[in-house]
DNA sequence: TGTTATAATTGGTCATACCAGCAGACCAGC
DNA sequence: GCTGGTCTGCTGGTATGACCAATTATAACA
């Protein structure tokens, strides 16, 4: 019997409580996804509490994503989302930015994963949509548009992982995609030279898919991963170059 | 340029301009964790809004785990901490629950990697620490302690992933282990006989470990999440067969 | 010096009021 | 028949001021 029992007693606020009892009627089924939820001034009167106190809770749940409100419509129960995760993930990165080459390491392991198990269950018209992504990023290498390459890049991995069919992996490996924003943005801006390599490792990723080829598969991730890693720490050392000719 | 120029305005309000005042006060470091921030009505008057606004983006700086708020005393900046990202993780797992094989696939791709760095990486400090928890294991196993075995268990894992030096993997792997609880919980009551399957896993993954050999050890880890895997089928068939018995 | 009573501070709650934007109904004009 | 304008009630967003309860700091006391 021990120490835990002395911490200090649970002290309720009502927006908390208000908050337990809607997460409850969502969790419960009683609550759809894009059911509308009574108004503010009725919420509050219902469960008996302010409406300041019932704002706060739907704050709560907002940040939780489980809500969404539209001012002049209504508060609605939301289709779930990973938006919440992904900012979670998001300030949980924020101090944690030195740690890019872990990161990258952990997206590695579930890309390769997503990969391989995308290599058995891909469908023709998801190859179809790679090759398309593939040779969009190579025009828009030809153009130099930038923000289109990133665009496909993003796209090609969002659908390689997707094809994956385990949607834990697909969510996980984009939010990993978001955190390491910055450093792709500073690669791509440094290192211009990239840009067409990034399109042939696509492609030979999208030729390994096709052929069902493991190994080859897993090379190819390898591969465009480690050349990405490569290619940061060269931007890194530029800027820093940079950075002390400038200063 | 085209089509994401027609998304519908941001809609700001004062409350969400406040969070971002005081994020960006933390981010910068002007606000450290355990420093103390001006009281609401303060904070009120100095960004020149109303202490209910304030008050509504405390809730959602709350919710984010970047404040810690005690009546009477006052609203203090908060260590990080992986708190919200669990949180955020178990909300999303709430509706998915179906898919927790989906989980342990990614859960397998990061404890793998996690495992082949440990390998290169580990101290003797940590091999002998991962002994005596399997040890105590099987000791646990003998007098039948379940909660014990379970502690050993999540102790195993979370040392061997730090042993790989990514912390990042670490915090994913243990947050994904959280995510798992209940299947486990699930598990060890329905089939007993597992547990001592478990010691035996958790020894061969040390051995190999020890020997450093990178193979065997990749065999260890895919054998015990595929027995786990299995472990969670079966429990999950049991139990259901125990549903009709008792509907 | 150490303890206790007291005051000030601080978050929690409530009530009320007003504004701005949405939704739907209704109507005129092409 | 469709478009666009207008009106109206509802809904969320904000502000204000008040009171409570718990904590903390202060002063008074033994």
């Amino acid at each position: 019997m021990g120490i835990a029992q002395w911490e200090p007693l649970p002290r309720y606020r009502l927006c908390d409580a208000a908050v337990d009892r809607i997460r409850q009627m969502i969790d419960s089924g009683q609550l759809k996804p894009g059911d509308r939820l009574p108004p503010e001034r009725d919420l509050a009167e219902r469960l008996g509490v302010a409406r300041s106190s019932i704002r706060e809770a739907l704050r709560i749940l907002e940040g939780m994503g489980l809500i969404e409100v539209r001012p002049g419509a209504g508060i609605f129960a939301r289709e779930p989302s990973e938006q919440a995760l992904r900012e979670a993930w998001a300030n949980w990165l924020r101090r944690q930015r030195e740690q890019v080459m872990d990161l990258l390491e952990a997206r590695e392991a579930l890309e390769l994963r997503a990969a391989t198990r995308a290599a058995e269950r891909i469908s023709l018209e998801e190859l179809e949509q790679l090759a398309s992504l593939v040779a969009q990023m190579e025009s828009y290498v030809v153009s130099g548009d930038v923000s289109g390459i990133v665009r496909c890049d993003r796209a090609f991995h969002d659908t390689l992982c997707r094809a994956s069919r385990n949607q834990f992996i697909a969510t996980l490996s984009a939010t990993l995609y978001d955190a390491l924003d910055e450093a792709r943005t500073s690669v791509f801006t440094v290192l211009p030279q990239v840009r067409s390599a990034l399109a042939e490792e696509h492609r030979a990723i999208l030729e390994a898919l096709r052929q069902r080829d493991i190994p080859a598969l897993e090379r190819a991730i390898t591969y465009h991963m480690e050349s990405f890693r490569k290619d940061i720490r060269k931007a890194v050392e530029i800027s820093q170059e940079r950075g002390v000719e400038n200063g």
